[in-house]
DNA sequence: GCAGGATGGCAACCATTTTAGATGTAGCGA
DNA sequence: TCGCTACATCTAAAATGGTTGCCATCCTGC
């Protein structure tokens, strides 16, 4: 590989003038930046990174961390950032935590070490204390986590609206007995503290009362899907809608209900959330609440690179719209 | 960030033994050793990637180049890579082809300019003359490609002795009259002239005839999958099984089946290849030939790390085999 | 007293950016 | 016309944080 120096002596000039060429910098007279660009060509000539990187300079690299590149939705995501960061000339690392805190410590030492200008955490595995200490070294965007102080960006999803949309679409099918999984049903804050309220405030809004039978708390696989159709349809008083919280405890509801006979949406209606690729394979195919994991990971390297050029950004959380996405399901 | 002259300092020693005690090399005294780590401990040192690079070191960082993230095969792929790579100390940084041409050059530019040590080409877009003179900067690894000649790895799948296992399968069940989708039938090599042989080879062991009705050529879209099936429901003479060669041609043939009340596999068994997610959602859920993504990604991460440290490896294609998937479509 | 291995330090080197300063030229007032 | 300043242009050298070849020193055993 060529070296500064040679396209230099090839130039007749010093390796200093190549450089302010390089990064178009004043003071070079056209007809010496020429013969630079001239040299540079006729020599293949490739400025070393690992050499600009030491002087301290960009590395043009953005990371990214998600629990698992195999989940349609850190997939979309993480294509959405290669694809933007590379639109704005930078190469992105990846880093599936698959929930090991050390592994997340470890790739933001990335960061520490300058091989990386700044990271997009999709999922936090560590506590945000010991995050917290990198930022010191470059910035840092999280995405669907909520943090003590906001002293980094968050992108989130509008969860409370998502949540209050598919309600209310619910409601407008004619549904008034609804049942709702969640997380945790007295949640101070997160995601399901925002999809409570979006719950209650469709509810409310339609005059509908909640029966706290239909509330289910704490279920998130296919397996607990199964199990839970089979719980509701013993019921004697039972919703005749569920808005289940997630695709997969939709899909094991559905295949449940396959299984059992039960037509949905006649019998029952389901709903699911995230908009996975199954929700579109299942028959029936699945009402759900998409979440623009594209948008999201466009924003956060839109985030990230804000910060990185101009040093700031908006620190209230981004929150994207969530939009129901209508399905056979319901 | 403490750089090496720091914990030299603190250790009361020169930059070089601590540079020997961060290399793990020989000549240095265990009680010198211990007082460099616990120096390093103390200020929290890492080193700083960009100098060693400079210095000539390997970047511990691969590329994997993949048409799309957000396809499961490739998604599988690059988990398997990243993991893999992960373990033994490398990172991975990623590149979405995306059928553009442009980018997979500018990201193999990576080799290059000693970005990263090695990459591994999942897909590729350009012509391999055209990425030929990359392999001087460092190794590079293919996945399921074949080139003229042998002059980097390459890891396939054995998708002779899937085909086969799957037309077996289908005999096995009784099935005499079996269709076959393929890309090209005369193919000279490549993918289909292997799967192509593997078709051959069940059929003749079973003294089974091959109907050139039955084969079907250049279907590749489920919408493809849907004419196929009405195609082959309509003809007088007609195959009681189809493999399609492709979960997508599989999954549209079963839509379409469901639709007019064809009945699979009793009237007509279908099966796919790749299994892809959709082959576990679609009802009747497909049989399938399973492509060992995870397997090829680390076994390509495997070579090329073999090649990074000895310099050399195994030029004869290395062949994974490929499951089947029984499931009830069949 | 010396051979020879263990140990460790100096200084060069990697490719670039940046700092400080050199050189040349033009403008301007005396 | 001369001397001075201002500015454009360019260069040498320092700095970045490591690794490594080579040499110096120490220690052990004979």
């Amino acid at each position: 590989m060529a070296t500064i120096l040679d396209v230099a002596k090839r130039a007749g000039l010093s390796k200093t003038t190549v450089s302010r060429v390089i990064n178009n910098q004043d003071y070079v007279s056209e007809e010496n930046r020429a013969l630079v660009l001239q040299a540079m060509k006729e020599l293949d000539y490739h400025p070393n990174p690992a050499a600009r990187r030491l002087r301290g300079q960009l590395t043009m690299t953005i990371g990214v961390v998600v629990p698992a590149v195999t989940d349609p939705f850190f997939a979309s995501l993480t294509a959405a950032v290669e694809q933007t960061a590379y639109e704005k000339g930078y190469r992105t690392m990846i880093c599936q935590s698959s929930g090991d805190k050390e592994k997340e410590r470890l790739f933001l030492n990335l960061l520490k070490t300058k091989q990386a200008d700044g990271m997009i955490i999709a999922a936090l595995e560590n506590d945000w204390k010991d995050i917290q200490p990198f930022t010191k070294h470059g910035p840092i965007v999280l995405c669907n986590e909520d943090i003590p102080e906001p002293s980094v960006p968050v992108i989130k999803f509008d969860q409370l609206s998502g949540t209050y949309a598919g309600i209310k679409h619910l409601i407008q099918q004619g549904h008034q007995r609804i049942g709702y999984c969640t997380g945790a049903l007295f949640a101070e804050k997160g995601r399901d503290k925002d999809r409570n309220q979006g719950y209650q405030k469709a509810m409310a809004e339609a005059g509908l009362s909640i029966n706290p039978a239909w509330i289910f708390v704490d279920r998130h696989t296919t397996e607990d899907g199964k199990q839970l159709l089979t719980h509701v349809m013993s019921m004697e008083d039972r919703p005749t809608a569920v808005f289940t919280g997630s695709d997969d405890i939709a899909a094991g509801m559905i295949t449940q209900a396959n299984e059992q006979g039960v037509r949905v949406p006649e019998d029952l209606a389901i709903m699911g959330f995230g908009n996975q690729p199954i929700a579109q394979w299942i028959t029936p195919a699945l009402t759900t609440i998409q979440q623009p994991a594209d948008g999201m990971g466009q924003k956060a390297t839109q985030v990230i690179l804000e910060l990185l050029h101009n040093n700031q950004a908006e620190m209230e959380p981004y929150e994207l719209p969530s939009d129901i996405i209508v399905r056979k399901s319901t």
